[in-house]
DNA sequence: CATCTGTTATAGTTGATATATAACAGTTAA
DNA sequence: TTAACTGTTATATATCAACTATAACAGATG
């Protein structure tokens, strides 16, 4: 799979590498129990230091995306990914609520903004990439 | 309008400022040409620094979301709120991305995803607070 | 035994955030 | 005119997150 860092982003490294990842497993390029590179091998891949790549690994763990063996190395969860829980639900609202106020205040309408969404998500199960 | 600054927040104050009252904007609470409260007022009102403030009226300022007149102090853009413009779309994109990704990873239905965001922007344009 | 895992520890740099204080130019009202 | 208010600018400082550099450890693999 291939990461893409932007350096210039002011998304830090680690969570651009989460996002990527999850990503990743969204639109299939990613497989459950699929291996990922180690922290070494992935720093070096893509120029930052090791400890950048495992705060990025250590956040997947905690939220259940990915498991990590001492010796195998790091797995895509091959028991599947976590569920839609409460306070998922409630960090995702917590996530849109600005996007939402900012496109009600210019008068995007609530059928005009759903598609986007609706667009949005069409293009990553398909694999479309970033712009 | 009621300012709600969360000092545990993760998010900057002045982007917690910046989103307030954009909200406050679209669910009606603040009106086209209203005055805000001066940069010295809200910073002494919420407890923090006048560049704090400043930082977040500027930033709404070059978004287009107020004016600022060196006398009158700052208000409500008057003349409307911003277009929907290819580059808003590009940024809301961008935003939705992540949100999106997570959602399918987790096996989300677009159905219900939208349904969320449907219910939030109602919500919002209702006048619903943040929970 | 050498090499690969993740993990932990320490130390340092950089930049964003936020504060404190002060001053300036312009407007408004007493 | 004077006093009190606007936004604006400047300087200095403190704090914290992000990132890097380097090193070492325990465990598994070949």
């Amino acid at each position: 799979m291939i990461i893409n860092i932007d350096m210039q982003s002011e998304l830090p490294i680690y969570s651009q590498l989460v996002y990527q990842i999850i990503e990743g497993v969204a639109r299939g390029e990613l497989k459950l129990g699929e291996a990922l590179p180690s922290v070494r091998n992935l720093a070096a891949d893509i120029g930052v230091n090791l400890h950048t790549v495992n705060k990025a690994y250590t956040l997947l763990k905690q939220e259940g995306y990915i498991q990590i063996h001492r010796q195998k190395g790091v797995v895509v969860n091959p028991d599947g990914m976590p569920p839609v829980t409460e306070d998922f639900l409630n960090k995702q609202r917590q996530d849109l609520r600005p996007i939402v106020a900012e496109a009600l205040c210019r008068g995007m309408s609530k059928e005009a903004l759903t598609a986007v969404l609706a667009d949005l998500y069409e293009d990553i199960k398909a694999g479309v990439s970033p712009s």
